[in-house]
DNA sequence: TGCATCGTACGAAAGTTATCCTACCTTTAG
DNA sequence: CTAAAGGTAGGATAACTTTCGTACGATGCA
């Protein structure tokens, strides 16, 4: 019964994350958002945005004409979600293989490795 | 100096996948292991193949008729780099935030945990 | 009032990806 | 020798993504 939306593209995963970040907003405030990074028309953006919408990726309040757009799902779930293809797509969904190769792979520093024993040790606890 | 090839596709992923787990090998191979997954023309599977040597992703070696492609990076390098994209993108480079989601998320189990466990405590060592 | 500004809608075009058809060459079994 | 089987090459196509131009309605202010 999980109500799984498409997965979002390259672009509109810049657009959520926006709005994630700063909370629903007009066409007009992602856009600039996004014109930070790198150069986008506003139509660009904005039809990108109404293809959301169609998706069900976003939604609109219209009651003003500055249209908010609001994402559908939290954050934290759209990115469980691509957090998990991503696991299962490579690394057959083992969890542990990926965090081996975070590890080896990081710069991650002893303040952080703490912080994940913490976390390791509270989970071990509930089992 | 990384020598970074261009992000592989999904088809493309599926097709490393193979190379990886069972060796370079034939389109043949290659294509037999796609179709035990889902339907795949024989001809779609060179096609790609052929573009992923085009892009410097795979090489081959020519001097049978039955062409043997060969990943050019391996495995680890390219799923390390993948890997560093997705972390960027969705958790901002913080290694730490995408585990604690791991964590929050998954259904790891006891012994997974401790070997995570254990691989922490010997890098906390080496700090 | 009238024009500049800012908004949405919509179609079109370009780029990328994924798939398959056709042509043609090589190998092999009979 | 010849036909069938199996290989590669390469073009065509469809779907999807991304981007932008144009049209046109709302708003605001001189």
């Amino acid at each position: 019964m999980t109500n799984n939306i498409p997965e979002p593209t390259k672009a509109e995963l810049e657009i959520l994350q926006v709005l994630w970040e700063f909370g629903s907003s007009t066409v007009r405030f992602v856009n600039d958002k996004l014109n930070g990074q790198r150069e986008v028309n506003y139509t660009s953006t904005l039809k990108q945005m109404q293809i959301m919408v169609e998706k069900g990726i976003l939604k609109r309040d219209e009651s003003q004409m500055k249209h908010i757009y609001i994402p559908v799902e939290a954050e934290q779930k759209t990115k469980g979600q691509l957090l998990d293809r991503f696991v299962n797509t490579l690394y057959k969904g083992s969890a542990t293989q990926l965090m081996m190769q975070l590890l080896g792979n990081e710069k991650t520093s002893k303040d952080e490795l703490d912080e994940i024993k913490k976390m390791l040790d509270q989970l071990a606890d509930k089992k």
